[in-house]
RNA sequence: GCCCAGAUAGCUCAGUCGGUAGAGCAGAGGACUGAAAAUCCUCGUGUCGGCGGUUCGAUUCCGUCUCUGGGCA
């Protein structure tokens, strides 16, 4: 008997943070966090993370768990996500995934297998040196001779990919492209109630651009300051929707309305990448129009979908 | 009122020594399996301000009108 899940994802700012504490109320649900970046302490505002009072009682995982310099990627997330689901299993309470990551998402439904090695972050370093001496293609080349497969799947100009995938072949001895292919054909150990928010992209645009304004109000620019002072802006963390436009701002390389210009479109696009994955990566998953803001009735329909998962 | 400079894609502008046009941004679509709020790919027809004239042919040259900057009164 596979075990119950429920996930909430969507695109920023569609409203998946009171959608999913409604819902966590109706079913006796507890909130696992699958964000990138609300992981992090002090960096709230940004992150539009959500408030204690907020929470309603509800409990909230994987928010506020690690320090900016912590480091955080999708593998530490499934398995520390895993462990809290299980806990939550023990108590009697379904888990609810909520969040706009859909990469970790899909690791946490799918189970995905990461194997145990350590990310090697020398020779990723060095390969890049390559990347800078030689040019994109050398390292393209280089990755041909261990996975040929992989040079079919990633653009050559996707020098990040192109590492990644032969640091794999380095580590394990086997292409990142069989690997792949095996884990993406996994099917979920869980019985999984998928839904995705979404709204008019024009209304949703609206709100990114006013909950950006929102930020700036709330004091975005001296939490940036703040985390400035004490870590460096080269961070993951702080490569952060937010904190580096804020913080290119704050080092003189742009005025604060420019800043804000950036980071509204930036937004936006980032809102259209995880639609893009929603709608093909999210297989089964219902999709769910909150357009009318109506977060009550969004709740109880979701509530009645969900139903059958919890059976 | 006079003089000058503009008016071209949603925006900022380039260009056509006369053969109906192209960049950046916006916008749209897509990929993705240990940095994912990251990284990467694809997509550009619009009365070339209006009306006349010259010409086989005008967005391009000429005239005129309208509008927008700037200058002189």
């Amino acid at each position: 008997m596979r075990k119950p899940l429920i996930v909430i994802a969507g695109p920023t700012a569609c409203g998946k943070t009171v959608v999913s504490v409604e819902l966590a109320k109706k079913i006796g649900g507890e909130i696992i966090s699958a964000d990138s970046m609300q992981i992090y302490k002090y960096m709230d505002i940004g992150t539009a993370k959500i408030l204690e009072e907020e929470k309603c009682g509800i409990r909230h995982y994987l928010i506020d768990e690690l320090y900016p310099d912590d480091e955080y990627s999708v593998s530490i997330f499934k398995d520390m996500a895993k462990k809290y689901s299980e806990e939550i299993y023990e108590r009697g309470k379904i888990p609810i995934l909520v969040g706009g990551t859909g990469f970790y998402i899909n690791a946490f439904v799918y189970d995905t297998d990461f194997e145990e090695t350590a990310v090697d972050y020398d020779y990723r370093q060095k390969l890049w040196k390559i990347a800078e001496e030689k040019g994109k293609d050398f390292v393209f080349e280089m990755l041909r001779e261990c996975d040929a497969k992989s040079c079919e799947i990633i653009h050559p100009n996707n020098l990040k990919k192109v590492i990644r995938a032969i640091e794999y072949f380095k580590q394990t001895g086997r292409p990142i492209s069989s690997h792949n292919e095996v884990e993406r054909k996994k099917n979920s150990p869980y019985n999984t109630a998928f839904v995705i928010l979404n709204m008019k992209r024009e209304l949703l645009y609206d709100r990114i651009n006013k909950r950006i304004d929102i930020m700036i109000e709330k004091g975005l620019v001296g939490e940036v300051l703040g985390l400035l002072e004490k870590y460096d802006s080269s961070l993951v963390s702080m490569q952060g929707l937010g904190y580096k436009e804020i913080a290119e701002y704050l080092n003189g390389g742009m005025s604060l309305d420019e800043a804000i210009y950036i980071l509204k479109r930036d937004t936006r696009h980032f809102a259209k990448r995880q639609l893009t994955w929603f709608k093909h990566q999210s297989k089964n998953a219902e999709w769910f129009d909150v357009t009318d803001g109506n977060v009550l009735r969004a709740a109880e329909e979701i509530y009645n979908f969900c139903r059958e998962y919890l059976k």
